[in-house]
DNA sequence: TCTTAGCACTTATGTTAATCGAGTGCTAAA
DNA sequence: TTTAGCACTCGATTAACATAAGTGCTAAGA
């Protein structure tokens, strides 16, 4: 257990340390801190802190930073969010101010806007139904042999997909395919949707159609589409500014991870309700983002469910200040898109 | 005028340049060249070239290293295409080998294929029709008041975007202003279906709809998508690796730069049917990307127009090497859409 | 006139040694 | 428990020096 000194100490160093970058020596912490004890005090101090592994050494004669652990204390125990400034809420207001068209608009404009505000990377992801069901299935002919797919879920996600069709399949199949499609599907949940489309469907649709193994391809790659979560990127080129001194091999890693949903919602994890740091190795078990640290939060829609916000930036960042970023950012984000709703389900 | 021997020497230096990125001197060069003269003579002649402007020493007493124009003199007289290895055109031809839905994806893949084997970075933009045609236009309800819209151009492109619309448009109406469109539009070539669109339309649509400016608006940005070129773009990491020394703000703009399709079309220019190379200061005003060059080629799809594909890297790449690769895969890639085509048109 | 051997000169690069400064740990006294 | 004092460590900076690669120039040879 740390005494209150010691736990002034610690919060010193951290915040020291994460707004300069420089080890933090004893002589520096006697100057910014109220107490009135002189520097060979302060030493004491800091060797018990180092004892128990909450700060360490770059060199045998350097000032301290933070170890992973000494974040993890401070995020844990000494932490206080910053008051975001009046500035930055009326930004956020007025950038998730616009009329959108689509949520994924909203939430995509989410992801840049808080990396503007950060200068860090963030992923966003839209609120999601755990389970979202086909509300409907469209097949529509373009001309020149080319037929537009189009599902829609009950909670407003829409995807489509053009493909080729041979020449022989005339209008009437194709209204079968989706009169088939719909009558036996809508209203399931979209897992269900892809068990049925093994079983039951291809035996219904050969009654219209010798070969309906492309239809039913294109149907669950749009499928498989809509039930995946897709994650916003925003800010992808502030990794350049805080990654200091990382080889290009591991930045091609980190950059190859950020267009790949299914590695970001794993990296993310399970989120909680509350702001949630990660820092260092807690973040992934490989050691690619041993130097970042990420902050999640989720965002609550109330029936439209629950959606991600998080925060990718060095081990050594203001974790106060980006705390009461995201946690501002989230309360707008949630307003924003409750508003929304309302209208979209009048 | 050069002379022969000046020739050779030129050519040798920009070959042992590109492939080491060493400044190259007069000792080195006796030993690659086949004539049979002493380091002396050689520095003589480098002074001539140096005198024309073609090679510049780093400092005083360094070797030396292709100025701009000698890059230039050295692609328009002294290059020869290297022929390109049995395995990379294979690759090619597996790569491009898949069945592929549309287009898109064919040109979007070739930029990656591209990239893979210059580990450059690439553009890629599909063939397109100089005045390409509205051939339909459909409003699809989606259900919950959303519509999708969707645009057909005459030769194949599929542009489509959501919208929401207030609950008292009923169906009725929306076939009302397809109708009205695709009677009136259907044919035309887009830049006059943009004319008409401000004068004609809002007037004939304003007798089924009270304010159809919304609608309008969405057509308009459909429109404008449609006849928008868009570039696909390859190995966009790949530029971390090739641009030694260059400090983060031009990274920035570079990766901004690639985000921009205008832009990217500004950058390449007016394209020839020769394979064209732009070197530092040509590619653009700006000196944005002095230290790099452009390799440019089209590939002709008859009927269906002319594409572009283009290869970003170091002012010092191999231009033999690249020109004899960007010549091989537009040969493949002019194939490959042909074949496509053949398929699609009959 | 062209070529070449020889040489003095220039510059980048790498190594070593010296110095400086920030910071630590330890000891002994208050 | 605190603190002044001091020896010690290590990174960072600088200067001095050597080396190697390369050049331009000169004068002699073909």
């Amino acid at each position: 257990m740390l005494t209150d000194r010691q736990e002034m100490i610690l919060r010193a160093i951290v915040r020291d340390y994460t707004n300069n970058g420089v080890p933090v020596g004893s002589k520096a912490l006697v100057e910014q801190l109220p107490v009135h004890v002189s520097s060979a005090t302060i030493r004491n101090e800091m060797a018990v802190l180092e004892s128990v592994d909450l700060i360490r050494k770059t060199h045998s004669s350097s000032g301290r930073i933070p170890s992973m652990r000494g974040y993890r204390y401070y995020v844990d125990h000494l932490v206080r969010p910053d008051v975001v400034k009046d500035n930055d809420v009326d930004l956020i207001k007025t950038s998730l101010g616009g009329d959108f068209q689509k949520i994924d608009e909203i939430v995509a404009q989410s992801a840049t806007i808080l990396s503007d505000l950060t200068s860090y990377t963030t992923f966003t992801l839209k609120p999601e139904l755990k389970n979202s069901r086909l509300s409907g299935f469209r097949l529509v002919p373009l001309g020149n042999r080319q037929v537009m797919a189009i599902l829609v879920t009950d909670n407003g996600d829409v995807e489509n997909q053009t493909f080729s069709v041979t020449h022989n399949v005339t209008s009437e199949q194709l209204e079968a395919v989706v009169r088939i499609i719909n009558d036996q599907l809508v209203g399931l949940p979209l897992e269900d949707v892809v068990e049925k489309l093994k079983l039951q469907i291809p035996a219904e649709v050969t009654r219209y159609m010798q070969k309906p193994e492309g239809f039913l391809r294109i149907f669950g790659d749009v499928l498989t589409r809509a039930s995946q979560e897709r994650f916003y990127v925003g800010g992808r080129m502030n990794v350049l500014d805080f990654s200091e001194q990382t080889d290009i091999d591991t930045l091609r890693s980190i950059y190859s991870l950020m267009d790949h949903t299914d590695d970001i919602a794993e990296v993310l994890g399970e989120p909680s309700n509350q702001i949630q740091v990660k820092i260092g190795d807690e973040i992934s078990n490989s050691d690619l983002l041993k130097n970042y640290s990420l902050i999640t939060a989720t965002y609550d829609v109330d029936a439209h469910g629950k959606g991600i916000i998080a925060l990718l930036g060095p081990t050594r960042m203001p974790y106060s200040k980006m705390i009461g970023l995201i946690g501002a950012f989230r309360n707008e984000l949630a307003s924003k898109l409750i508003e929304y709703y309302r209208h979209f389900d009048e």
